[in-house]
DNA sequence: GCCGGGCATATTGTAAACAATATTGTTCAC
DNA sequence: GTGAACAATATTGTTTACAATATGCCCGGC
């Protein structure tokens, strides 16, 4: 490890920083592009393709693809190529189940740790998701969302963390492409500055409390019914028709 | 994904469970030799003896190193192959941070879900460490602890979170490998008895107390000075001499 | 005797060719 | 006309050989 190497999670820097490894640049487009939602879930893979497009060989793209696996964004399926992730209702749960135990623990370490420069940053991302809102780009929308969530994690400064926070966020944001009601208003910056003015109080409880019912809102905007599990993939070609 | 995949993190399964797969039986058996401190941080894992070793090409070797790789149990160096992971001292606090804060978030979840037969094996569990603390093999007593903490996880039911623990796990066992002081005495098994207490009381709270403070010796059993940072992995060289 | 350059070796990185497999389309029998 | 068997295609899995790189050794110069 030379210098400010894996900060994060997978290779290179799957959200910011430069990726300047061949390969971690491929992962980290194809990990934004689906980010962004510009790769839906039940979205095929295929290597030669995407070897194409971004000039290497297909060994490349093979390993991007096994990183992306191991994120849970993209599902291998032997002999059968690889396809954007699409988690089941029961994964959905679990998922956001692990959000609430992990960022409302956070709370007394954001507060303990979050000094003005932090305040500041968080402040400055609102700024960009009230930005996203107006343009009605929901998925630039979205993706500012989650950053928000892992700059939380990021004023707590432990690299763990943060590296499950950040694959929580790739997890959820495939989640919301799948089951995010049409109706949906959001509007998540009224909830982040929320969370904001408890840490300037340095209200922890009252911080975890916000968080713990922010997560819930976000779940019950989500159409999480039990029925059925697994629908193979080919569910999706059914929801569209 | 057809039946019961995919339970855990990596390939296969980490811990328990019966590899099928050709290569998940490699990363199971490489990450336990690491997990049982058969393979020390630092150790040099050649991609040729390994294909040996194990009957099979490199390409499958490979594959299962980066898969490690991902885990944070090895690293891998451009041109120069891959290693036992050895965590800086900065790493191990971080490591140990994020379990305070999972563990300790999971006790209300661990309250709630743990019936009887959990508590059963949770208990039976407990002989096994017993049993290993007799026989005087650190390297099993040590796997049987790390495995009690997966298991509460297990407990709780949360693939999500149970995947994270392993993590957490294989990551504890390395860094016990390298800081842990020469005249410990540890008898995991007494703390681990003392939270089935809380369990059993279902008292959540105190639950979470007394895992705070265990997992706040174990880190105290360790030698974690912060001084000089990244040994860049020659460290354990200059540490043997 | 010590330092530096250059060669030899070991190991990993990459690409290309080949084999195995799944999917799709077609044909044939009934 | 329907169904199954079969052939064709597309895609992945695997092996092989080759290139690039780092390391250690040896030798010559000073």
């Amino acid at each position: 490890m030379g210098k400010a190497r894996t900060n994060g999670r997978g290779l290179g820097a799957a959200a910011a920083g430069t990726p300047q490894s061949p390969e971690a640049e491929i992962y980290h487009k194809i990990h934004v592009a689906i980010a962004e939602h510009r790769l839906l879930p039940g979205a095929r893979l295929v290597e030669d393709q995407l070897g194409e497009v971004f000039g290497v060989s297909r060994m490349r793209i093979r390993s991007v693809l096994h990183s992306l696996a191991r994120d849970k964004v993209v599902t291998l399926q032997r002999n059968r190529g690889a396809v954007v992730a699409h988690p089941t209702v029961k994964e959905a749960k679990e998922v956001f189940a692990a959000r609430r135990l992990i960022e409302v623990a956070m709370a007394p370490d954001i507060v303990r740790a979050a000094d003005d420069a932090a305040v500041r940053r968080l402040k400055d991302h609102i700024k960009k998701e009230k930005k996203g809102e107006h343009s009605h780009d929901r998925a630039f929308e979205l993706k500012a969302s989650h950053e928000f969530h892992t700059l939380l994690a990021e004023i707590v400064g432990n690299r763990v963390v943060v590296g499950f926070l950040r694959e929580l966020m790739a997890r959820s944001s495939l989640i919301t492409a799948i089951y995010e009601r049409p109706d949906v208003s959001s509007c998540s910056h009224l909830a982040h500055s929320n969370l904001i003015k408890f840490i300037e109080r340095r209200d922890a409880e009252g911080l975890a409390a916000a968080m713990l019912q922010h997560l819930h809102q976000i779940e019950s905007d989500l159409v999480l019914f039990d029925r059925g599990e697994q629908p193979t993939d080919l569910k999706s070609v059914f929801a569209g028709s």
